[in-house]
RNA sequence: GGGGACGUAGCUCAAUUGGGAGAGCACUGCCUUUGCAAGGCAGGGGUUAGGGGUUCGAGCCCCCUCGUCUCCA
């Protein structure tokens, strides 16, 4: 691909009149031509592909049909045709800088699945182009390339569409061959070579609008010789709208046509700033119009801005915008004003946009305020290091340093460069790109993702396609081994094997009754039967259509062809249904509680177990949390019906059934409802009844980012173990504490209060009176367990902890308390002793007091105070005092008042060196220090040699 | 999935690098002021995220867990 830097030099693109090819009319152009040669004409795919783990947002219109090129699906139609949005960033720097470089944009497509082949694309393509009916470009406008060994497709583009040979030119691997370099340097798998189509505009240059790519190839090994024929060839091409649109309009960039050109208006608006497009304002302009485009679509299909994948890129795309606009003077969030206006832009395509563009603007505002937030922190960082480079005099400035801010604290280098440009200061960009560098690989390369079907599973998904879910209603079935190897190597039979070691085995059944983990339900566990053998399953995966039961033969042999039994564990799957039903129930009642906008952002199911996540702004407040937890229960308790229907999305639609932007619904599509309260699109088991949930229990309310809260509950079994243990807990604690189950949080508070006054004492001396016992006011006692948990809660929330660690909490303050009231006898003894005992008793050198004194069983606390007493009191004043502890330890604490430290006298030396005699070492400050030991015998000794020390220093 | 940073009073943050847990704002009480704005004095408020380890001694060092922020995939 050839790309060149523009200049802009006709500014007209405000005035131009609009009389060319609107974006949306090629767009259905395209469409409709496809159609008239057999396409089936299919939407959009979803940006985010959930079910495709080798890419975080389709990138290029082939990718909703990977399973179609591999033939891993029944094929419904051999020919498609599609509009598909994308989002890249691997050339994000460009963007704003070259005509034609965009993070999200639409790539029309024309696909063959094994159907025609070259001749026709080729002819299709220039038809399209050319013909009058449809685009109409000048033929003299455009040229080729083909792949150097492709004299097929020179042919046909010489011979049969008549180009001549001077615009037919062949290139390399690199350029005209999928992947790029493929038979060179690989990967193995489906590879082809493709033949690019070029525009030539009059101010020069070229632009590439089209990319037809023959898959006619398999890889495997070095060449040479190592591309072989595929059985079935394939067509798949892409073009970019927007450059094409660029083209027929006679823009100079693609941020000049009509659908662009009004979000970068409203952009300078917004900005403040006059839109000149050969200036770097013009290219800040341009960037943020691609970034909130960009993030505005993807918003849109729920992924919001946060830390994580495709969830990140949203965020950097929408913070690099931002920071455009800083750079430009906005010192407030800005970006969502442009929403509208990109809303109103892609109005014709995705009408959906209207709906959310409130809720996008909201998310978008509210990123921004988090960013100026993030940058206000890390300029903290920034701002010292600049005042440290400054002090230092030095005038390079730290690439190292600037790499970690950013790594670090979020704050772009551009930012710390241009606070440090300020004081003169430059930094060696090509060392902060080497940092960088670094860091991403310390951060581990992304292996390439490469389609291609390689490994066993892969193998035979080819061959069988799918494999029908046949356990909605049952939990065992016959059914007969299609397959089955290691993850290795695929094998005929299969033997237990205990020295396999970390290699799983795998079987695949013509049919099967065992869910496999997906729409956020987990897998089954279970066992599969022969005539010869047993197989334990430790995890099912789904791979396309296809169900792989993974885990090991546990006994004799299964072989392919076996009539085998599958059989469900019951226990796991009826506590899954449960969970999976009472996700439903909850998410009815969160709509009612909550609000509508309380739109699931997440779920997962486990065996009598659920995590919910949705959209929400704040916490659920806990009285709304019991409504809709009682609200959950009387649906339980009604017994409602659970029906699953397969019906078409149309139908689905009008009954009422949510749907939610960014998910991919197959059509017809299986519909569960609840009585007639609930409607869900869901793929998942759900009990026959609701009563066989038997209870829901919320037991966490939490956020898991900004704007979306989780819920955690218990259904069935889980729930009643879960109410079992906290009652027994209660009981116990109450029993411990020697009071009623409802007097149990006055009794918690009560404790901690006392640890808190004892442990006062302890470092003050200030006895602890309890507070005397209010008249006990009559509180029922629970009377069933929700009353149980009201007042568990209330204990946890006076201990600020959980309710279930509130109980081992009250295990350790019993603990703690005694271990104080104990401490507290040991020290009573001593506790008594006064400084003015102390000064009594205290010798004099010279002027100063020289207080030298052992107390045993004091603590620190103590002595420490003490001398602070003894300083207050009498000054000039050195105070040596010591004390063993009846756990063999020694404490020693010197204290020296001020006007001696001016003298020269440090508490700090003197401890250094009587410490090794007791065998410790301690330290402090001049005025105060403090030492340990482990031998309280020599503790007189070391006494005698602090006076010693003191009085040697005194006298010189 | 990985790299980096952080978690101290209700809030914003200190803690001389391992040696007495603090400041400002907010809060309570009293005083000053015609009143307001404010000022003065006194006071309450801490499991230094949680757990383990090293040490005579840990907010600080090491390990684990949880949470927040950030960058790279």
């Amino acid at each position: 691909m050839v790309q060149y830097g523009c200049r802009y030099r006709k500014l007209s693109a405000f005035s131009r009149p609009a009389k060319q090819m609107k974006t949306d009319e090629i767009r259905q152009k395209y469409l409709d031509f496809f159609a008239t040669k057999g396409h089936t004409v299919c939407p959009s795919d979803v940006l985010v592909p959930k079910w495709d783990p080798t890419v975080l947002f389709t990138p290029a219109g082939m990718n909703p049909f990977k399973d179609h090129f591999l033939g891993n699906v029944e094929l419904e139609f051999t020919r498609a045709t599609s509009s598909q949005k994308c989002l890249r960033t691997g050339d994000i720097e460009n963007v704003g800088r070259t005509a034609y470089h965009h993070t999200f944009f639409e790539m029309l497509g024309n696909f063959s699945f094994g159907d025609y082949f070259k001749r026709e694309a080729i002819h299709w393509a220039w038809e399209f182009l050319t013909d009058k009916q449809w685009l109409n470009i000048p033929k003299e406008r455009l040229s080729v390339t083909v792949y150097l060994d492709d004299d097929e497709a020179s042919d046909i583009w010489e011979k049969e569409v008549g180009l001549p040979l001077d615009r037919i030119q062949r290139l390399g691997e690199h350029d005209n061959f999928w992947p790029a370099g493929a038979p060179s340097d690989g990967p193995d798998g489906v590879c082809g070579p493709c033949s690019e189509i070029f525009y030539h505009p009059d101010s020069g240059g070229e632009c590439e609008i089209w990319n037809l790519v023959f898959t006619q190839f398999n890889r495997s090994g070095d060449p040479p010789n190592n591309l072989s024929p595929l059985p079935h060839q394939n067509i798949d091409t892409g073009m970019g709208l927007e450059r094409v649109a660029a083209v027929l309009q006679g823009v100079e960039t693609n941020f000049h046509i009509d659908s662009l050109i009004p979000i970068v208006r409203a952009s300078s608006e917004v900005c403040k700033t006059k839109y000149a497009p050969d200036s770097e304002d013009g290219r800040r302009l341009r960037r943020i119009t691609d970034h909130v485009r960009a993030c505005t679509m993807a918003i849109h299909e729920n992924v919001l801005p946060d830390a994580e994948k495709e969830n990140y890129t949203v965020r950097r795309l929408l913070r690099r915008a931002v920071f455009q606009g800083r750079q430009m003077g906005m010192e407030e969030p800005f970006l969502y004003k442009i929403v509208p206006a990109v809303v109103e832009a892609m109005s014709v395509p995705y009408p959906d946009l209207a709906k959310t563009a409130g809720n996008v603007a909201k998310v978008i505002q509210q990123e921004e305020q988090t960013f100026f937030k993030v940058i206000e922190r890390g300029m903290k960082h920034v701002d010292k290091f600049i005042e440290e480079t400054k002090a230092s005099g030095e005038k390079q400035l730290d690439a190292e340093k600037v790499a970690h801010f950013y790594q670090t604290y979020g704050v772009p280098p551009e930012l710390t460069t241009s606070v440090a440009a300020e004081f003169g200061m430059e930094m060696d960009w090509d060392k902060y790109q080497a940092w960088m560098d670094e860091h991403g690989q310390k951060s581990g390369a992304g292996t390439v993702a490469v389609m291609g079907n390689d490994g066993p599973i892969d193998m035979l998904k080819q061959e069988i396609k799918s494999t029908p879910f046949v356990g909605y209603d049952s939990t065992s079935a016959s059914a007969a081994v299609k397959g089955c190897g290691t993850t290795e190597e695929r094998m005929s039979s299969l033997a237990s094997d205990s020295s396999a070691g970390e290699v799983q085995q795998f079987i695949v059944l013509d049919q099967t009754p065992f869910y496999a983990k997906s729409g956020g339900q987990e897998s089954d566990a279970g066992k599969i039967v022969g005539p010869n053998g047993e197989f334990a399953i430790e995890e099912l995966i789904k791979t396309g259509d296809m169900i792989v039961h993974l885990g090991k033969v546990t006994s004799g042999t299964i072989a392919e062809g076996d009539a085998v039994e599958a059989i469900v564990d019951d226990t796991r799957r009826t506590g899954l249904c449960r969970a999976h039903s009472a996700t439903h129930i909850l998410h009815h009642a969160l709509q009612n509680h909550v609000g509508s906008h309380a739109q699931q952002r997440g779920s997962r199911v486990e065996d009598d177990e659920l995590r919910f996540d949705f959209a929400n702004d704040a916490a659920v407040s806990a009285e709304k949390l019991a409504l809709i937890e009682q609200q959950s229960n009387d649906n339980v308790a009604l017994g409602s019906e659970v029906r699953a229907d397969t019906v078409s999305l149309d139908d689905a639609k009008s009954a009422g059934a949510m749907m939610l932007f960014g998910e991919k619904y197959p059509d017809p599509v299986r519909m569960v409802s609840i009585g007639d309260y609930s409607k869900e699109l869901c793929g998942g088991t759900h009990v026959a009844n609701t009563a066989t949930i038997e209870v829901i229990e919320i037991v966490s309310e939490e956020s898991v980012s900004a704007g979306v809260r989780r819920i955690v509950a218990y259904t069935g079994a889980k729930a009643k173990g879960n109410q079992r243990q906290l009652t027994n807990s209660a009981e116990k604690l109450a029993q411990k504490l020697g009071v009623t189950v409802s007097a149990l949080p006055r009794a918690a508070t009560t404790l901690a209060k006392s640890i808190k006054g004892l442990k006062k004492q302890l470092s003050t001396g200030v006895e602890f009176k309890p507070d005397p016992t209010p008249a006990e006011s009559a509180s029922a006692e629970p009377s069933d367990y929700f009353g149980v948990r009201e007042v568990m809660r209330k204990v946890a929330e006076a201990l600020s902890t959980t309710v279930n660690d509130a109980a081992g909490r009250i295990e350790t303050m019993l603990t703690d308390k005694e271990n104080l009231l104990k401490q507290i006898e040991e020290t009573k003894g001593v506790a008594s002793v006064s400084a003015d005992d102390l000064i009594q008793d205290a010798q004099k050198c010279g002027d100063t007091l020289l207080v030298i004194k052992q107390i045993d069983g004091a603590n620190s606390d103590l002595l420490k105070r003490l001398v602070d007493q003894i300083r207050k009191k009498a000054s000039p004043a050195a105070i040596v005092l010591g004390a063993g502890g009846s756990d063999g330890k020694v404490l020693l604490v010197v204290g020296v008042s001020r006007d001696l430290v001016a003298g020269g006298i440090k508490a700090g030396d003197i401890v250094k060196e009587i410490a090794p005699i007791v065998g410790g070492g301690g330290g402090g400050k001049p005025d105060l220090a403090q030492a340990g030991g482990k031998l309280p015998d020599k503790l007189p000794e070391a006494l005698e040699k602090a006076k010693l020390i003191v009085e040697q220093k005194l006298s010189t």
